[in-house]
RNA sequence: GGCGGCAUAGCCAAGUGGCUAAGGCAGUGGUCUGCAAAACCAUUAUUCCCCAGUUCGACUCUGGGUGCCGCCUCCA
C-alpha cells in the first residue's frame, strides 16, 4: 500500500515520493502571531496533525516545521495600538497560540522557527537574489524582479499578463512591475529594524519561509502545507525566491487545505465572522472539535454550525459507548463463538481499511465511516452474546476495541478511559443541574416503591419529573439506573 | 475580467465507468419494557443540479448551462 497526496504544482493525485526513503520532510507555514487564532488555523494545525500522525504510524520519519512570523505590518499596527513593541506583542500570542495546540491536543513540531531569528539567512538570501539580478533596491526597499522568473504563477495557475488585467494592485513607483514584490522594506522612524546591507528595514512576508525551509531542511524537499490562501500570493513567491537562489526544485509536493466557512463565508479576521479556539473550547472539548474536523476531507470547505457539532459529539458518546461496553465484559468465557464470518471479517479488516482511506490523500470521512460500521458491529455483537460467551469471541471483540483505540489515535481522538469519559461527561452536565444524586436516588427509590404497588401513574410521574430535570432512568432485571440526558 | 473548486437523502458526508451509492445525525416501524429509556433489528436517494454527447453501460468521462464558494489585497 502506497501513500497517495494531491499535489496542488501537477494538480493530481500521485504516490507520495520522498527524497530520502521512509523520511519526509515538512515545512507546515504557520500563523503571523498578532492576534488568536481561529477555527480556520485550528483546522490547519489539526489537518497537518493527523498528517504527521499518519505518516509517522506508517512506519516513516518525519521532521516536521512549522513557523511564526513575528515581523510585519500588521504586527507593527497593532503593536503600536496597544502601547506595546513588537516582540511583547508577537510573544504573547505565540504563548497563545501553544496553550491553544496543548487544548487541541496537537503535537508539537520538531522545529518552530521565528522570522526575527534568521534574518542573517534572509539577508543572505536577498544577496543572492541581487546577485542574480532577480531582485534590486529602490530607496532601500528591495523587490523581487518577477519577469526575471520564467514560471512565476506556475502553482497557482496564472500567468503575469492575466494577473495585470486584474489590476488589483497598487502600483508603486518604486516598483519596475506592478507585480514585483518586497523582499526587504526599509524601516520607518519608531519601527523595528535590522541592519542590512540595504540600510535598515525589516524582511518581507515571503522571505522568511524560503531562508528557513532551506537553513533547516535544504534547497528541495518533500512536503510544503498551508491553507488554500497561501497559494498566491505567499506560495508562488516562495517558490520564486527558492528556485530563482539555488536553481533547483523548491518543493516536491504541495498540501493545501479548505478554508472553514460560518454560513458557506469563510471564516476570516477581516470579515469578523470568525470564533477564536479559545471560545470554541469554552463551548465544546477539543475531541469532539476533532471529530468534526476530520468529518469532512481537508480539501472541501468544512461549514461550521452548533447542529454539525451536536453530530460530532452525539457520534463521539456512540464511540466510548461501544467501548465502555466491550471493557465490561468478562475477561474469560467457555461458550460456543456466536460471531458471524461477515462480522468477524468487518472487525479485522479495520486497521486495512482505515489505512486504505488515510493512504487515499488522508481521506478522514471515509476512515470515519469504517470507524462507525465497525461501532455498528461490536454493538451487535454485544447486544446478541451469550450469557456464556466464547472465549474466541471475547478476545476477537477486545482486539477490535484495541484497534479502534489505535486508529483513534491518528486522529487524536478515542484516547481517554471510555468509561471514565461517559463518568465525567455526566458529571459535567450533573453538576449543572439543580439536582443532586441523592436526590434523584430518593426519587428512583419512591418510584420503585410505586412500581412494585403498581401504581403506575405515580411512576411515570415521577419518571417524568425526573426528565424535566434531564435525568433519564432505565430499568433492568437488575434494578433501575439513571444517567443524564445528553 | 482572469484562474480554481464544489453541487450525492430532511441535515452532514464518502464513493465508483457495470456488483447492495459508505458512514454519522435526525425520522419511522419492530424487539425489549407495566409503559418508557438505552441498546439492538429493520427501514428512509430506482437515484447522485440541468441539458447534450462518448460508451454495450455514466452519478462517475467530454462539452454546454445554472447555482454556490474561493483566490487574484492581508489571510490557515
Amino acid at each position: 500500500m502506497t501513500i497517495s497526496t494531491y499535489n496542488t504544482r501537477t494538480g493530481k493525485k500521485e504516490p507520495l515520493a520522498t527524497i530520502k526513503e521512509n523520511h519526509v520532510n515538512l515545512y507546515v507555514c504557520g500563523i503571523t502571531v498578532y492576534d488568536y487564532c481561529h477555527l480556520g488555523h485550528a483546522r490547519s494545525t489539526l489537518v497537518f496533525d493527523m498528517i504527521v500522525r499518519y505518516l509517522r504510524y506508517r512506519g516513516k520519519t518525519v521532521t516536521f516545521i512549522r513557523n511564526f512570523t513575528d515581523i510585519d505590518d500588521k504586527i507593527i499596527k497593532r503593536a503600536a495600538e496597544q502601547n506595546t513593541t513588537t516582540e511583547e506583542l508577537s510573544n504573547r500570542f505565540i504563548q497563545a497560540f501553544h496553550e491553544d495546540m496543548i487544548s487541541l491536543g496537537n503535537l508539537t513540531p520538531d522545529l518552530e522557527p521565528k522570522a526575527t531569528e534568521h534574518i542573517p539567512e534572509i539577508i543572505e538570501l536577498i544577496e543572492t537574489l541581487m546577485a542574480k539580478e532577480l531582485a534590486y533596491e529602490t530607496e532601500g526597499d528591495v523587490y523581487y524582479r518577477v519577469e526575471r522568473f520564467p514560471h512565476y504563477g506556475a502553482l497557482s495557475g496564472r500567468n503575469l499578463d492575466d494577473m495585470m488585467a486584474g489590476a488589483r494592485i497598487a502600483v508603486s513607483a518604486k516598483k519596475e512591475n506592478p507585480m514585483d514584490f518586497a523582499l526587504w522594506k526599509s524601516s520607518k522612524p519608531g519601527e523595528p529594524t535590522w541592519e542590512s546591507p540595504w540600510g535598515p528595514g525589516r524582511p518581507g512576508w515571503h522571505i522568511e519561509c524560503s531562508a528557513m525551509s532551506k537553513k533547516y531542511l535544504g534547497d528541495t524537499f518533500d512536503i510544503h502545507g498551508g491553507g488554500k490562501d497561501l497559494i498566491f500570493p505567499h506560495h508562488e513567491n516562495e517558490i520564486a525566491q527558492s528556485e530563482g537562489a539555488s536553481g533547483k526544485p523548491f518543493v516536491n509536493t504541495w498540501i493545501h487545505h479548505g478554508f472553514v466557512t460560518i454560513k458557506d463565508e469563510k471564516m476570516s479576521k477581516s470579515l469578523g465572522n470568525f470564533l477564536t479556539i479559545r471560545e470554541m473550547l469554552e463551548r465544546y472539548p477539543a475531541e469532539i472539535l476533532r471529530l468534526f474536523v476530520f468529518s469532512a476531507h481537508y480539501r472541501t470547505p468544512l461549514d461550521f454550525t452548533d447542529q454539525a457539532m451536536h453530530d460530532a459529539e452525539t457520534g463521539l458518546d456512540r464511540m466510548y459507548s461501544c467501548l465502555a461496553a466491550v471493557a465490561g465484559l468478562p475477561q474469560s468465557g467457555s461458550g460456543a463463538s456466536a460471531i458471524g464470518k461477515k462480522d468477524r471479517q468487518k472487525l479485522e479488516k479495520l486497521e486495512e481499511r482505515f489505512c486504505q482511506a488515510l493512504d487515499n490523500d488522508f481521506n478522514t470521512a471515509q476512515a470515519l465511516g469504517h470507524i462507525f460500521d465497525v461501532v455498528k458491529t461490536i454493538n451487535k455483537i454485544t447486544h446478541h452474546l451469550p450469557e456464556n460467551p466464547g472465549q474466541e469471541d471475547l478476545d476477537l471483540l477486545t482486539k477490535s476495541s484495541n484497534t479502534l483505540k489505535r486508529v483513534g489515535e491518528i486522529l487524536g481522538i478515542l484516547q481517554q478511559e471510555p468509561v471514565a469519559y461517559l463518568q465525567a461527561k455526566q458529571q459535567k452536565v450533573l453538576a449543572s443541574l439543580e439536582i443532586s444524586p441523592a436526590e434523584i436516588d430518593n426519587l428512583i427509590a419512591q418510584r420503585n416503591r410505586a412500581r412494585d404497588e403498581k401504581n403506575w401513574d405515580r411512576a411515570d410521574q415521577i419518571r417524568a419529573e425526573l426528565l424535566v430535570k434531564q435525568i433519564e432512568i432505565k430499568d433492568s432485571a437488575s434494578g433501575t439506573t439513571w444517567q443524564v440526558k445528553i
